[in-house]
DNA sequence: ACCTGAACACCGTTCAAGT
DNA sequence: ACCTGAACACCGTTCAAGT
């Protein structure tokens, strides 16, 4: 017969990849302090001890993590190559857990991911870029809006919009769209933008 | 002494409107089937009877509420204004309930609001834009993440993104923008974005 | 047709207690 | 230091019952 598990010490960064499968695989809805508890084989009052604040601090937890991005700037000579960097990279990691993409929209950055928007801002205008401050602001907002887009289109919370239930048929009216139609949308748009913002 | 209230029956307006209500005064997580019903002055059962899928349905009622906007392309000349003038009418939707934002960014339109995407492709393409469909993708998308990038720096979430409770100080790195610098970065983005879409 | 009351299976969080 | 058990004040939803 098998041994008893050698029991793996809780961690914050356990009880967060947990929670995002969760997320992902039965919405956000369902994300619950005792199924965390029980995906994890612990009780769930065991997570309060990593997670002082609870809930509250597991939600500004995943925000985060799906919002913390880093981009190599030696790899962009132009300013408009480093934003497309910056853009490709955030809405990758969005799109990787749309569980918690209604967290991601709606929460402030904060830590790290708060961070990251300044290290973007400074990268831009150390890249020649005038404005680098406006032109963040567009920039994340056509990403984040990108993905919402993408993931209402995707029939990711179900056609009828059912709340939290992944998994169902998609859109009533449209077709489901490729991966490389979502691509081909998304860089499309992005180029307009860019060009919008190189004109002063 | 006052008479008892001639009960004014429960509908589904009156529904909508008071969890409209709470949404935006307490946070989405605090809007409760027994909340509504108090605040409705009734048992929370009685709300089943006027929205038969319960809070599912509830919420895909909120969300197809704010997110369903109508413009008369009368007034519009141009592609350009016409597609401002969409803009801005949804920025303003959103903007005027925070408190659902979440939903509006997550659930597929459906219903009045499908009918509306669908109403902004037409006009745009009857007003000589070429790629009609591209340009309301990305300007739907810009309006949803604008907004969603305002309601984070409003600090409605609160500054820790504390989840759900609106009402608490800002930002702790940057400081609230007035009313007038947010219209200013949301046109600025906008013209930025409807420049890119003219060069083909 | 419209609303209520009681009931059921869940929630998040606390607190004292175990190891 | 880390986890458990029991308890409390809530949830959403059902169903039979009232008017």
């Amino acid at each position: 017969m098998p041994a008893k598990r050698p029991p793996v010490p809780l961690s914050r960064e356990r009880i967060i990849e947990a929670a995002l499968h969760i997320a992902d695989g039965q919405g956000l809805r369902r994300l619950t302090m005792r199924r965390l508890g029980d995906a994890l084989q612990v009780e769930a009052m065991a997570i309060y001890h990593h997670l002082p604040r609870g809930k509250e601090a597991l939600m500004d937890a995943l925000a985060e993590h799906v919002t913390t991005v880093t981009v190599d700037p030696s790899g962009s000579a132009t300013w408009q190559e480093l934003a497309r960097a910056w853009a490709r990279a955030g809405r990758a990691a969005l799109l990787e857990h749309p569980g918690v993409l209604a967290l991601a929209l709606t929460k402030p950055p904060q830590g790290t991911a708060l961070i990251a928007v300044r290290e973007q801002g400074e990268q831009l205008a150390a890249s020649g870029l005038g404005d680098s401050t406006q032109a963040v602001r567009s920039l994340r907002a056509y990403v984040m809006g990108s993905v919402a887009v993408e993931i209402q289109r995707s029939g990711w919370a179900g056609p009828a919009g059912d709340g939290e239930e992944p998994g169902a048929p998609p859109l009533p009216g449209s077709r489901t769209e490729s991966e490389q139609e979502a691509v081909a949308a998304f860089e499309r748009g992005l180029e307009a933008l860019l060009r919008g913002l190189a004109e002063t």
